[in-house]
DNA sequence: TTGGAATGTCAACAAGACTGACATAAACTG
DNA sequence: CAGTTTATGTCAGTCTTGTTGACATTCCAA
C-alpha cells in the first residue's frame, strides 16, 4: 500500500477517472497476467527444446546469435544478463553439439565470434517459429492498436541499464 | 519461415497495410521486448527476496495464498504449474519461518489450507509494492489506452488450459 | 471392508543460475 | 620491453527450483 489513495478507485473524484486503471487492483491484474501470459510464451519452445535435451538458455543464446551473427562471447554475455560461466556451459555444449560455431577474431584474437551452423539454424527456426506462431495468433486476435499499446507498456517495463547492451547490438549486428 | 509471404513486408499489395504488424520482423521485435519486460518485471522483487533468502517461486506462493486465503495445496499447484513436490519444498520453508500457516481441512482432513500469517503478509506486500510501482510507472507513461491493448495481447498468448484453474480460484477465493 | 483415488511428505537427482579461483593469450600502456 | 588490463575459458562448489519415485494418510465407493 504504498500508494493508499489508489485503493479506493470510487473514494476519491478529485483524482479522476483517467486514473482509475492504476488502481491496484488494475496494477495486480497486469501482474497476474504477466505471469501467465510468460508461461504461454516459453511454452511451445519449452516443448521443442526437451525433444533435443536442451533448455531455455539454449533457446536464448541461439535466438541472439542468430539475430546478431558473428557477435562475441562479451555482447551475448551483456545481453543475456548471465555470468559468463553459466553462459560458457551452454555454448560449450551447442559448440560441441554442431550447432553453432566460434571463430577466433581477426583484429582482437582474443575474441570468439558466434554464428550458427546450418543445423543450429535450423533449430533456432523451429523454435522461433513455434513462438512467432503463438504471438501471430494473439496480434491476430487484438488487431493493431491493442499491439501497439502491449509494445509500448512491455518498453516501458524494461530495465533502461540493460538495454544498452542490446541496443548496441542491434546496431552493430548484420 | 513457416509464413513466406509475410517476411517481406512490402511485397505483396494483395495483403494490405493492416496486416504489417504481423510480419515475422514485428513478431521478432514482440518476442524480445517479452523477454525483455519480463526481466525487469521480476527485478525488483528479486532484489527483495534475495535479502531474505528466499526466491521467485516463493514470492508467487506468497502472492496467490494472499488472493486466496484457505485455499489447498492442490488449488496452488494448477496455478503454479509445478509438480507437488516443488510446490511443497517452498511451502515447507515459508511454514517454517512463519509466513504461511497450513490447516488441516475440517470437512476433508487431506486437504491443508493455507493462509499468510501477519509477517507472511508484510513481505508480500513489500514485493508487490516494488512489483507495482515499476508496472504503475509503465501504465502511467503510456496511458490507458495502451494499458488496454496490453492485457488483450497477454490475454491471448495464455495457454487455455492452465487458466481454468485460476478462473475457479477468482470465483472460490475471498 | 477393502481397494482405489486424492493429498501430502521425504529422498534423490538434474538444469541452470551463482561465486571464487585460476590459466591463457592478446592487447594496451608507460 | 615489462607490467597491466582485457577477453575468454575452465574447475570446483553452492543454491534454487524444477523433475521422478516411493510411500503414508485419508476419503469414498463398490
Amino acid at each position: 500500500m504504498d500508494s493508499p489513495s489508489l485503493s479506493h478507485p470510487l473514494g476519491h473524484r478529485a483524482m479522476g477517472e483517467t486514473l482509475l486503471y492504476l488502481t491496484d487492483d488494475q496494477l495486480r491484474q497486469g501482474i497476474e497476467a504477466m505471469f501467465f501470459a510468460y508461461r504461454g510464451f516459453t511454452a511451445d519452445p519449452d516443448r521443442i527444446l526437451e525433444l533435443h535435451g536442451y533448455g531455455r538458455a539454449h533457446h536464448r543464446a541461439l535466438h541472439f546469435i542468430n539475430g546478431a551473427p558473428g557477435t562475441n562471447v562479451n555482447n551475448l554475455l551483456q545481453i543475456l544478463g548471465v555470468t559468463k560461466q553459466s553462459l560458457n556451459r551452454v555454448l560449450r555444449k551447442l559448440i560441441a553439439d554442431g550447432l553453432v560455431t566460434s571463430q577466433v577474431g581477426q583484429r582482437d584474437k582474443r575474441e570468439r565470434h558466434l554464428a550458427l551452423t546450418e543445423t543450429g539454424h535450423a533449430l533456432e527456426q523451429k523454435l522461433s517459429d513455434a513462438q512467432r506462431r503463438r504471438m501471430r495468433s494473439a496480434f491476430r486476435q487484438v488487431g493493431p492498436e491493442a499491439v501497439a499499446g502491449f509494445r509500448k507498456v512491455l518498453e516501458a517495463m524494461m530495465d533502461p541499464d540493460m538495454m544498452t547492451a542490446y541496443s548496441q547490438l542491434r546496431e552493430d549486428g548484420a
